[in-house]
DNA sequence: CTTGCGTTTGCAACCGTATGCAAAACGGAG
DNA sequence: CTCCGTTTTGCATACGGTTGCAAACGCAAG
């Protein structure tokens, strides 16, 4: 591969010339620009982004920390995200981790090993420590889909807690009489929030929960707690909130397939994430969309107002999701009718 | 951030003993290691790739090129693969594109300026124009679901071929009449081999397509063609082929829920994959399961034998996959029982 | 033809690490 | 204690760029 100095050796000039001509804003005449691409080209010669990287500090790389793929929420964002930082010129470095903290703390160290100008952080927590590397490295951090009490770092979350009111607000206008609740990891700030936001909605209307159940974001744990939830022994509910879709169709699924229950004819099924299997029409499930496009975006941004920006201190963003009505649910006087997409 | 030179300072060594401590296999002495790892922890020196990756030429950095994440089979490959190369030591670099070839190119551009060590492709085909920069750059490209009949790359694929004359045999044997087939885009090699396999499985039992549409590997694109096929106005198929699992979903819901028809009673449904979704108990789907794992475990051989040892000719793997059955198509007498997962 | 100012160019130092080579230290045998 | 073969260590250079600084250049005004 040409370097810089072979293509400076073969124009006949120096070599922080031909650096030049590859800076952009730097300061070359016209003619010099010319000549030097000419070369370049003739050699085809590119800039190393390594040898880059080491002199400026910067690698236009940010890295990517993934708990689940499985849950079809994160490769969709995953993809937006990827999309939208390689348009501002950046790379996305992944990296897969489990929720042990252990784990992540490699992970992320790995990270700034490579010099990454930022980290996203996607459904997962950072211990403190971890928080001190990053921030003496100078290193922002965006947690995606999540918070923490640590306000040291940017976040972009929908509106958990809101949407969690709100469905609470369908189902109890739909008439239901006992409503369940499938929680999520309850390590997770989306699950808290979430179910904050249905408890608060289902106390404005003088009600409370009839039922509770953990299924700890995993298909195969949701669809356990369904069984418990819906045990035959006792009268079970006849609505679920289902903190998001990918546990919703575990649940779906034992309710028609085991329990012989209809939806939403006897349990009314509603979500959180609008997923695309949501849309499916096996499935028809209400949910709460989160908006993923602005939340990709406000990402980058936070993101960028840091690293080509004077930005210093955190942002906490918070955006409003939408309910998409379905047919997983039964469906209130004066409430949307059942959206085709 | 502490340089190997501060530490040396510190610990009263050369900033070579430093460099040595960290490079595995290198000749250091217990007391040095011990005196250097110290000073080391005192400053929480780790080295810097990207210095390292300056001189050594190796980034420890493999891209991987993706264009669909809303097929659940990449996601769930690009996660085994991402952990499978940090287990080794190795970092993922994503990008994403469409199959247009110019985008292809500048994307690929893109990555070979990271001096990556190593590229898979998952999905894409690849310019020859590409691939020559690629071979120039030394740079070991695996072609990880997909072949071309340019034979530089190595090729990491299952059977599709004698996968799709399995799925001819299942359904000739489970006494389908009017068998269809829904194929994928037609510039990948996994919907020609496919193909190429189902047709070649009819024919040696004597039959032939009832009906052939293409559905381009898209869910609304495998819906329209799915209406096409089961158009009023004509007799429809009584099983069908669909190239993948994501277009068989598309398809299924389709047939179901608009067209009315039962599946396995009035057609049966096979296809090839077998994403988690295909275990859904609201599909079913007998699939073709895909041997993920070892598909990828096979590209991070061939990569390392490329990358770490000095094997130079591309490998060309194709691997047996396994046919799941579940409850979508009528099962012949003598095959298996339908699988629980 | 000077002078002066703004632009373009080259020089040289630096980023943080790896590594070939020679010097130094070590260790065992005589 | 000396000698010699092995490690172990340090020195110096290289990797491929960026960038501050000063020299060179271009051009218009005096």
């Amino acid at each position: 591969m040409a370097s810089s100095i072979d293509v400076a050796r073969l124009a006949g000039v120096s070599q922080s010339a031909v650096s030049r001509v590859f800076t952009p804003g730097a300061s070359v005449s016209d003619r010099m620009r010319e000549k030097v691409l000419a070369t370049a080209r003739a050699l085809n010669y590119r800039p190393n982004f390594v040898a880059r990287s080491l002199t400026t500090g910067r690698s236009r790389i940010i890295g990517l920390v993934v708990a689940y793929l499985d849950n079809q929420y994160y490769p969709v964002a995953v993809e937006r995200l990827t999309k939208a930082l390689q348009a501002r010129g950046y790379h996305v470095m992944m990296f897969m981790t489990e929720q042990t903290a252990t784990n992540i703390d490699d992970v992320v160290s790995g990270i700034l090993d490579h010099q990454v100008d930022g980290i996203v952080v996607a459904s997962v927590a950072m211990s403190s420590k971890l928080a001190d590397r990053c921030t003496e490295a100078g290193v922002p951090v965006v947690l995606f889909n999540r918070i923490q009490s640590e306000d040291r770092f940017s976040s972009v979350i929908s509106d958990n807690f809101g949407g969690g009111r709100l469905l609470a607000r369908f189902l109890v206008e739909g008439g239901h009489q006992r409503i369940g609740y499938l929680a999520g990891w309850e390590g997770a700030s989306t699950q808290r929030d979430r179910e904050a936001g249905f408890r608060a909605g289902l106390a404005a209307a003088g009600r409370g929960l009839f039922a509770w159940e953990c299924g700890n974001y995993t298909f195969s744990v949701a669809e356990a707690a369904t069984r418990r939830m819906f045990a035959a022994d006792r009268e079970h509910p006849d609505a679920i909130f289902v903190c998001n879709d990918h546990m919703a169709i575990a649940a779906m699924d034992v309710l028609r397939h085991e329990q012989g229950l209809r939806v939403p004819e006897d349990v009314s099924v509603v979500s959180y994430d609008d997923v695309p299997q949501a849309a499916w029409r096996s499935y028809g499930l209400t949910s709460l969309r989160q908006p993923t496009d602005s939340m990709v975006a406000a990402t980058v941004d936070a993101l960028m107002a840091r690293i080509e920006g004077s930005e210093t201190d955190p942002r906490r963003i918070s955006l409003p999701g939408e309910l998409i009505v379905r047919t997983s649910a039964r469906i209130p006087a004066g409430w949307d009718a059942p959206t085709q997409s």
